[in-house]
DNA sequence: GTAAAACCCGCACTTACCTCA
DNA sequence: TATGAGGTAAGTGCGGGTTTT
């Protein structure tokens, strides 16, 4: 599942039907997500990544990203021909931004980065395990000194970290990723450092980094829903005191109109409908003179709603002489 | 079979750097 | 040119789930 935020479109909607699902998208599938992660670990390397893995997914079949083609040769694998346009699009994208390296080391080959990214992995999987889980306590995964996953980026010595800044290229390709999938597993991960250049570490900051970002939009789009129902409601309310006034002003006018059927209206605050239903034994409301209001002649208050009725007009004569002293 | 340790990962929070008005 | 704000890559600590011992 996919959050599919978009600031606007979703506040074109938010009137009738938002979904409040704040990092559902990702919690929900962390688990049969962990369990494809676990068939494609090494100790099960017969899957091949595809980014689907054969197994039911609620996302919608978007962009199909092949992102595993050919990883013993180049880093850049050549285009295929049976690929659709956007990953089409994402591998000329890939290929543009070959040439912008941001991190790696230049002097590797292509065939040497591909296999630095091996080693790296395998330090970033297996060596992983030699840091504690405590990333202070772990060397850089750059600059060939084994660390873990999390381990920083520390490889000029020790010196104040360079802001790398991804190319847009890089950062489409990424985002094209994040479409298809909000989490990545460790192969997912390598085969994407490996398409765009990247340190795997990078990569997971990147979708860590991009989760957080979906989720502050989103909260922002449920606070500002959230103000708005707030703001509805304040209104309904207001207009429910109004009418509150208005029936009780009718009724010391008019005192038999205490003696209706037992009769009540409720109203839908959503629809605003207007619903009669009677107490059991009660006379029809039709009969005593109060219909149902349709939801397309509903009156725009109890007010009206009594005036249009029998007894309104009753009522009506009777206002013009003075009102009997209300018996209550 | 169970408990503890180790491992792994995501998240929240924060920092540092870069860009731009 | 200096500067403050905003964006974002990256660091850090923690908690929870899983695997190993």
């Amino acid at each position: 599942m996919e959050l599919g935020l978009s600031l606007g479109e979703t506040m074109a909607d938010a009137g009738r039907d938002l979904v409040l699902g704040l990092g559902m998208g990702v919690g929900a599938r962390r688990e049969e997500e962990v369990e494809v992660e676990r068939g494609t670990r090494d100790r099960d390397a017969r899957r091949e990544l595809d980014f689907g893995c054969g197994r039911p997914s609620p996302d919608p079949p978007a962009v199909r990203l092949t992102l595993l083609p050919g990883l013993g040769g180049l880093p850049w694998p050549a285009p295929s021909n049976g690929r659709s346009a956007a990953a089409g699009h994402l591998e000329e994208a890939a290929s543009w931004a070959r040439g912008f390296d941001v991190n790696r080391a230049p002097s590797l080959s292509a065939g040497g980065a591909a296999a630095a990214d091996e080693d790296e992995e395998e330090r970033d999987e297996a060596g992983a395990g030699a840091a504690s889980s405590s990333p202070n306590t772990s060397a850089g995964a750059c600059g060939g000194v084994a660390g873990s996953s999390r381990a920083s980026d520390d490889d000029d010595g020790g010196s104040a970290r360079k802001k790398l800044r991804l190319s847009k290229e890089q950062s489409a390709f990424l985002e094209e990723s994040f479409k298809e999938h909000a989490t990545l597993n460790p192969k997912q991960k390598l085969a994407l450092a490996k398409q765009l250049n990247l340190r795997p570490r990078q990569v997971e900051v990147w979708f860590q980094n991009r989760r957080a970002r979906t989720k502050l939009k989103q909260t922002e789009v449920d606070c500002e829903y959230l103000k708005r129902c707030c703001e509805t409601l304040t209104e309904e309310n207001r207009r429910l005191h109004k009418e509150l006034a208005e029936l009780r002003a009718l009724k010391a006018v008019h005192p038999f109109y205490t003696h209706l059927p037992a009769t009540t209206l409720s109203m839908c605050p959503s629809c605003e409908r207007v619903a009669s239903s009677s107490a059991p034994g009660a006379p029809a409301p039709a009969a005593g003179g109060i219909a149902p209001a349709s939801e397309h002649s509903r009156p725009s208050s109890f007010a009206a709603l009594f005036s249009s009725s029998p007894f309104s007009r009753a009522a009506a004569a009777q206002t013009t002489q003075p009102p009997a002293p209300a018996s209550s």
